[in-house]
DNA sequence: GTCTATATTGCGATAGAC
DNA sequence: GTCTATCGCAATATAGAC
């Protein structure tokens, strides 16, 4: 039995050219995410995505080259943060907008965190061209949104515009970061993203004291 | 010519028992750290420690083991916030306490936060037994903390405790976790740590509106 | 374009010498 | 207690068939 369909190749499972490429993909963005980098053989990865192990080299050039292509697309998604510069809203409704932004964007990739900590804290030779650019662009934007309203005397003067950037990022992504640790504490399903975006406005403008 | 030495054995670069021992400790926490479990051999990492590869299996039972002891000692130092909560200080105090704590932490050991978000995010089979319960403990004391100035009037009624001290934790461990992103945009170096302790108290207490 | 089969390298673990 | 040498297996990459 012939391989030829409508005169393309297809492979054992059915899938064309463009489905086997996505399907490496996504099953690498999942088992990448889960066991890293290092925890993953393209054997099993392949076997997993139901194709051939040399369509990896194929298509990618190798298990590297697989990896940068999950982290290309993992982080393309911080150029959304353009979108909530643009608006011509005060400072305040920029960092809501980035704090409901940040949590969409966790919901909509549980993956993304995985690479996030892992390339910060043990970056592979991708960091410099994929992941630094696209997190130095994010805090350079939300810098500005501070400075900002520092200038229109929204904001405390005595604010340093990057820790207090920092401080916001890191209230917001530790939530997820830290869901392991504290699912039999809190309930961490998406009902309560509405009160967290309210809580941590709350805190991060308010602070904890009454 | 004899390895034998004061009757105990020795190895080729002169270390005893425990000097191998830790030395192998030290190496595979430096190593684990830079590259993750996956990313080491035990040949390189026995090299590096200037031991024989055999003498991993001999003290640790295997690669696991010797993961399974660095992370036990990298944990061990969670301990100490059971001696924050003994003072008998105001909740804030103990919040600005906390704060230095964690600064002390990792300027005294910046390996941990690789275990840290490692474990979090791609748990290993030792998270449950040693990762979860230092973790674990330190959250419970702080929501102590956090519900103790609720109770005495100190802090807002509508906090919630959970929520407000990951926030907190976030704030200052991010600021540590994005060090390789923003080391273009701020100093890192250990001088400014008295600044970023009143800083981070200054916004977690205060908030940022003027 | 996709597959199978294989070449080559490196892995973790351990037997046995000292 | 420590070392060297080796076993068996799994890794990545690729040549060659279809």
């Amino acid at each position: 039995m012939s391989r030829y369909l409508n005169s393309y190749y297809v492979n054992k499972n059915g899938m064309d050219k463009n489905e086997l490429r996505n399907k490496l993909i996504s099953t690498a963005t999942r088992l990448f995410a889960e066991r890293g980098l290092n925890g993953v053989s393209i054997r099993e990865l392949s076997k997993s995505a139901g194709v051939s192990i040399s369509m990896i080299s194929y298509y990618f050039g190798g298990k590297e080259g697989l990896y940068s292509s999950v982290l290309q697309e993992q982080f393309s998604s911080f150029e959304q943060i353009d979108d909530i510069n643009k608006t011509d809203s005060e400072a305040l409704a920029k960092i809501e907008a980035y704090i409901r932004w940040i949590i969409v964007r966790h919901r909509n990739n549980p993956y993304l965190l995985r690479f996030y900590t892992s390339e910060l804290t043990n970056p592979t030779q991708f960091f410099p061209s994929i992941v630094q650019p696209a997190i130095g662009n994010v805090i350079q934007i939300l810098v500005q949104i501070i400075e900002d309203g520092i200038a229109k005397n929204q904001f405390r003067k005595d604010l340093n515009p990057v820790d207090t950037v920092l401080a916001m990022a890191g209230m917001v992504n530790y939530y997820f970061l830290s869901t392991l640790a504290t699912q039999e504490l809190i309930n961490h399903s998406p009902e309560r993203d509405q009160e967290l975006i309210r809580h941590y406005m709350d805190i991060f403008t308010k602070g904890i004291l009454s």
